[in-house]
DNA sequence: CGACACATGTAACACGTTACATGATTTG
DNA sequence: CAAATCATGTAACGTGTTACATGTGTCG
C-alpha cells in the first residue's frame, strides 16, 4: 500500500526517499509511521518494475541524493488503483473480530475486560485524534482525521452489543 | 493474526488442519477466505515456538492426520492477546484513506469517480452482509456480521464528506 | 468415470517491522 | 562538543498471497 501512496506524492513532484518519508508523516500528521528503510526497499521493487526512475544528483559535500520520479507505466498503474474501489469480499479480517471470536470460541470469561480494556483505548484514540483537529487543518488531513473518528465511533457502538453478548453469557 | 486464531480454536479442543480451516470459514460465514497453505506454514511455526503440539494419527487407508493441541506456553500467549487491545496508535494508515489521500496530492479530477465506485461497492457489501443476518444465526457470528455493517455505514457516512470535498474543490 | 471434498504440504514472492550501520550538516 | 536532523541503506524476520503438487474417499 506504501508503494502506491509512494507513486502518488511522486506522480505530485519528484523526490527523494528522505522526502517522502517526511510528506507521509506530515500529510498523516504523524499518524501513520513510515520506517525510512522500507521506503528504500520499496522504491528498489518500484524502480525494478519500472514504474520509478531515480537519478544519482551528486552533492559536493553531502552525499548524493537519489532522485525519484514515476514512469509512464508507473502513472498508468496509479491510475487502475486509484479508480479501483477498495476489497470487494467483506472485511470480517479483522483483528477486533478475532479477538471477539476467539473470546467467545473458548468461553473464557474474560471478554468483559476485554470489552473494557479496548473501550477505554478507544477513548484514547479517539481523544488524541480530537486534540488534532484544529480550524486551521490542511482540509485532506481533516478528512482522513474525519474518518478515523468515524470508524472509532462505529467500533465504540460495536463494542456495546459485544458486552451486551458477553453479560448475556454470563446469565 | 491467522496465528491466534488457530490458537483460540486448539484451545477449545484440538484438531488437525483441515478442521481448522473449515471451523473459520464457519465462524466468519465464509467472508474470511483462509488460505489451506497458510494454515499449515502457521502451525509449523507454532509448533516451532512451542506453542502447540503435534501428535501424528495414522488411518489407515485415508493419509494420516497430524492433530494439533495447544500447550502451556500456548495458552499463556493466547490469554496475554486476547487482553491486550487492538493497536494503540491510531489507524489512519488504511488502504481507503490513502486512496482518497492520493487523489487531493495528484489533483486528478478523478475523485467524485472514486467516491461514487466506492459507495457503490459499498453499497454491495453491505446488501450480501445484510442478507446473510438470518434470525437463527449463532450469535458470536452475528456479532462479527454487525461488527462489519457498522463499520461500512461509518464508511458511507466518510464518502458523503469526501465527496463534499471533491466538490468544493472543482468549484 | 469424473468431479468434488478431504487432507497435507512446498515454493516463490510481496509487504511490513525492527533493528542496526554509516556518515554529513545543523543547532544549542 | 553533543545532540538532533538529514540521507542512504542492509539484514533478519513475520506474515500473508498465489499457485502448484500429491494422493484418497465419496457420490452421482
Amino acid at each position: 500500500m506504501l508503494k502506491y501512496v509512494l507513486l502518488g506524492l511522486l506522480a505530485a513532484s519528484p523526490r527523494h526517499g528522505y522526502q517522502l518519508k517526511q510528506a507521509i508523516e506530515e500529510h498523516f500528521h504523524g499518524a501513520w509511521p513510515v520506517n525510512t528503510g522500507q521506503v528504500y526497499t520499496t522504491l528498489d521493487r518500484l524502480e525494478r518494475d519500472g514504474l520509478v526512475e531515480r537519478e544519482v544528483v551528486p552533492q559536493d559535500l553531502a552525499p548524493d541524493r537519489r532522485v525519484c520520479s514515476v514512469t509512464a507505466a508507473g502513472r498508468l498503474e496509479l491510475k487502475t488503483w486509484l479508480l479501483e474501489p477498495v476489497d470487494g469480499p467483506v472485511r470480517l479480517k479483522d483483528e477486533l473480530f478475532a479477538k471477539a471470536l476467539v473470546h467467545r470460541i473458548t468461553g473464557d470469561r474474560r471478554g468483559l475486560d476485554a470489552v473494557w480494556k479496548q473501550r477505554e483505548a478507544h477513548l484514547q484514540n479517539m481523544a488524541a485524534l480530537t486534540r488534532l483537529l484544529r480550524p486551521d487543518l490542511d482540509p485532506t488531513t481533516r478528512l482522513l482525521l474525519d474518518g478515523a473518528i468515524l470508524r472509532l465511533q462505529a467500533d465504540l457502538e460495536w463494542l456495546d452489543r459485544w458486552e451486551r453478548l458477553e453479560e448475556e453469557h454470563d446469565r
